[in-house]
DNA sequence: CCTACCGATCGGTAGG
DNA sequence: CCTACCGATCGGTAGG
């Protein structure tokens, strides 16, 4: 006799698939995508090994989602950006933006810089792609402000490496939910924009 | 009958360790750690497998010499740095020596920062407790500038994450003898200390 | 979602 | 520095 509702079960079957892809991005960010093998998952989901397949086509399918997911949040975020109209605000909204992405998602985002050198062809090559047209879109922006007059004219690959660096590393030193959101913003903002060092006049 | 100088084979023992050696920091690095096996190792430095272990004790023992020598050369950078007298001289002959070390190692220096994770006790908190006094070290200079008025009144621990993220993203970056290393270094510190907005007066 | 299982590959050793 | 080899673990499948 089974007196369990169809609606409970779909609900249970969804939340295992989300406490799996869970458990694997916490997984992936602290021992590596390598490291962390099919059965570590399932233990940390409390499953049994195999059971993982009924819900993943593979263990790489894990990352492929982890790591378009992540790509695609950060492109959406920076199209929003692109249609301001001068470029220091749209950089402002840009680095606002890839924040709101990194914190909301720091154990993907961490996952997602380390470990898509593990996918394999042709997904290699797509994110690849994807996240190199990123960063030359970054780079636009500031290349259209030094044009401006607005920027100094500091190399524009350089200053966009540094930017997007710094942005990143907040993914591996961000304790979830420790910091507020506009203060990191502002402060990160702030210090790119015009630097810590104080004016004398 | 052996007519080979015994200096021609010391030579030849030591190039062939620094060959698995270089080979390692070039494969850990492009792979990850984890997913370069021994095998892989072997076959790049011309050798058979078990032969690695005529050089090195582990696997594990290559990434150890990799991550605690780079540690070892930046606590040595930073230590000529501190002997500046003002927060502003110390900060920017840190942010100098970094460069010159990650610059002059940056194969080495991007698998320090993401391979580390895969040291094993005791290594791995011994690794963990160095970097993390030097993370202390950059913050202390950048809390005494704020002290003495010279730097504005930013989190240091967010300056000093935002500094060093941004410096250790070069490492993957970084085209070997492509850049100027006095180019890259008076941009980065330009960029941190002053920003990339132009002043309006 | 489980039990039972498989071929491939892993880091490393023995012995020369 | 090599050949021969080993136990452990890997990602994944069959079948229910």
């Amino acid at each position: 006799m089974n007196t369990e509702p169809a609606v409970d079960k779909m609900k249970n079957s969804f939340s295992r698939k989300d406490e799996i892809f869970k458990q694997a991005t916490i997984l992936f960010k602290k021992r590596g995508y390598t490291a962390t093998s099919v059965r570590d998952l399932a233990q940390e989901s409390g499953i049994e090994a195999p059971s993982i397949y009924s819900h993943f086509k593979s263990k790489e399918d894990i990352l492929q989602q982890i790591c378009f997911g992540m790509a695609k949040a950060f492109m959406t975020g920076l199209s929003k950006a692109e249609k301001k109209k001068s470029p220091d605000d749209k950089l402002k909204a840009a680095i606002k933006a890839h924040i709101k992405v990194v914190t909301a998602n720091s154990d993907a985002s961490a996952v997602m810089w380390n470990e898509w050198k593990n996918l394999t062809e042709p997904y290699f090559d797509d994110f690849k792609t994807m996240i190199h047209g990123y960063e030359t879109r970054f780079r636009k922006i500031i290349k259209k402000g030094i044009k401006a007059g607005i920027f100094k004219k500091n190399d524009p690959a350089l200053a966009t490496t540094l930017l997007l660096s710094s942005l990143n590393g907040l993914a591996f030193r961000l304790h979830p939910g420790k910091r507020q959101v506009k203060e990191l913003n502002s402060t990160i903002t702030n210090i790119f924009f015009k630097g810590i060092v104080k004016r004398k006049n």
